[in-house]
DNA sequence: CCACGATGAGTTAACGATAACAGTACGTGG
DNA sequence: CCACGTACTGTTATCGTTAACTCATCGTGG
């Protein structure tokens, strides 16, 4: 039953069954109002007992176009990059696009050869989430297509982008704890390289700033790349001498990996952290978690993608800046600080 | 900078800056042997010169093939289906195919547009996570396309598929809670028309028969469909006169709910469930979760697939389905169980 | 000195769909 | 009765690439 290579039948095909020619059958799929009705189902007809369906790739060919977007996202195993794919395909579905999607596994140096495979796919546009700081390889891909980044800035790039209220976000949070009457509040962030690091250590800064206090550089800790690394460098702060009252955590794994290094070692301490994870509300920590709608980010940079695309013709505005806002959600109890056993169940 | 419509250069630019036709563009880009080195140096450069890159599409057409397969899952959100998806990615960059994702949104009925339009595309294969239990839209794809399922079996439908050992899975983890001591073991599940939802069921069931205790009904609940369900299922279980002394739960969404409920509730009793979930290992919630690796059921099916693409021509063997292997990941204290305050943090 | 193979490069046609144009058949009004 | 519009359908050429074929040039051996 499995087709053959170069697969099923052609508009040739259906117009031989339907005794019209395969012109005809493309006016009746492309529903042309001059098409006798008798014709149309005998078109149709042969249609179904064919199976048969227009060849997309001939299409894009003849019309131009492929009706495809690029993602490329740097990790989709995480939550937020699949959410933010989600939003991708939501807003690509409803213009009628695809969405073909590549994983550079934050690996720098694969993602100019992903691009240029999805750029050779012909696909009209590229959304990315450049997962290093170089990005040339960029401008390379916006000859051919309009390119869109998320969560991530461009870096000598003339492009639009949707990005997160980092800085905000990470003062907020961070002045949370420090009203809270915590000093010595620990961060834990990824690299500083990633812009998302550097604006959230600002963010972090900045709050410390204005209740006028100077952050411990010796609680600063920069460069975790994931969950374990994260629980490493807390379990150290942890043993440090004079140990941090609460941690700041850059996103999501670095928060879990913090939490994991507390629980290891019966300890509980106020927890801000970028981005809100499953099951954060049951962990019974006192957390301070900056939300956001990861989809909003994909849905609004294929927005500014379709936008272009849409007008391709006139003289391309200058490029964009979005900003998904974010929100400040608490969980667990703020009263009590310090050490001693956690999780105290909320009343039934 | 940004192209217009129809894009960038073709290989007939490129010949003209090289001074060459385009078929020997065409042979210098495809490392045919037959094209001297100053040609092949001047190609090169305009091909540098112009940014040129090989129209995909053009391509395929012309080859039959788009080296892309298509696949569809019920809920990217999920990370069971996000790992799924990489998986399938590793292994289908590996083959040289690009992956064209869609996702159901656990919407059976859109499931037969989203082939329809994949197929359109000239996917060359088709891996899909059923979302009903109605196939025939299936059938019709594979008219066009080989097709293999995954995490579901095929029904009345003659193609390949990847499962994971669900009653195996149930069976053993179901079996740990009664080798414990625990009788009543509340059954919190997704739909009985699922095919999960029934081998689940079935192995709770088993392993109930083999210690010779009869379920009680009143402590089964299925039709949960996320975690909200599962958490007002799971209080009305807690409420009832004769409470659970433990929860099976098929899913970690499932899962996830239970703990709110628990969470909530204030109470703390064994847990067992299907899929290892983040943060499971420092709930301080006794838990048994069947874990398997999600990645490696697409890996498999997409070496089903893409065997079959490589053995089009050759009659095909008959349908294959290949198990993926459950293990029981158990995490905190399993010696007490009852009430009580949860959350004892273990050893420094 | 010429036939012939090797070498390098161009021409033609086709993949499948479709825009633009070109009929053909019919009816109507002058 | 014929010019002309209307309704329907067929032909041709094209999108960018490439398989298969053709063609020109050069060197070599009989």
């Amino acid at each position: 039953m499995t087709a053959r290579r170069g697969s099923g039948p052609t508009m040739h095909d259906v117009g031989k069954l339907a005794q019209v020619s395969a012109m005809t059958v493309s006016r009746v799929l492309k529903n042309d109002p001059g098409v006798s009705e008798a014709t149309r189902e005998r078109v149709f007809a042969a249609v179904d007992k064919l199976g048969y369906r227009r060849n997309q790739t001939a299409r894009s060919l003849r019309l131009g176009g492929s009706g495809m977007i690029g993602l490329v996202v740097t990790n989709l195993a995480n939550p937020f990059y699949s959410r933010l794919a989600l939003g991708v395909q939501e807003v690509a579905t409803e213009y009628g696009f695809r969405m073909l999607l590549s994983n550079s596994a934050e690996q720098a140096e694969r993602e100019p050869e992903l691009i240029d495979g999805l750029v050779d796919h012909q696909v009209e546009g590229l959304i990315v989430v450049p997962a290093g700081s170089r990005q040339q390889h960029l401008a390379a891909a916006m000859r051919h297509v309009p390119v869109v980044l998320a969560a991530r800035p461009p870096a000598g790039l003339d492009t639009d982008c949707v990005l997160v209220e980092d800085f905000h976000g990470a003062r907020e949070a961070t002045a949370c704890l420090l009203a809270e009457g915590h000093t010595r509040i620990a961060f834990l962030g990824n690299p500083p390289a990633l812009y998302t690091g550097a604006e959230r250590l600002r963010g972090y800064w900045a709050a410390h700033e204005e209740v006028g206090i100077e952050p411990d550089n010796a609680l600063i800790r920069q460069g975790l790349v994931d969950a374990a690394t994260a629980e490493r460098a807390t379990l150290e702060l942890l043993q440090q001498a004079d140990r941090p009252a609460a941690l700041f955590c850059t996103n999501n794994r670095i928060s879990q990996g913090a939490i994991r290094a507390l629980y290891k070692a019966g300890i509980t301490l106020p927890l801000a952290g970028f981005d809100d994870f499953d099951l954060s509300d049951v962990l019974g920590l006192p957390l301070t978690l900056v939300s956001y709608d990861a989809d909003e980010i994909g849905r609004q940079a294929t927005r500014l993608l379709i936008d272009r695309l849409e007008h391709r013709d006139t003289a391309p505005p200058a490029s964009r800046r979005v900003t998904v806002p974010t929100r400040v959600i608490r969980y667990g109890s703020h009263s009590e600080h310090g050490d001693g056993p956690g999780h105290p169940p909320a009343g039934a």
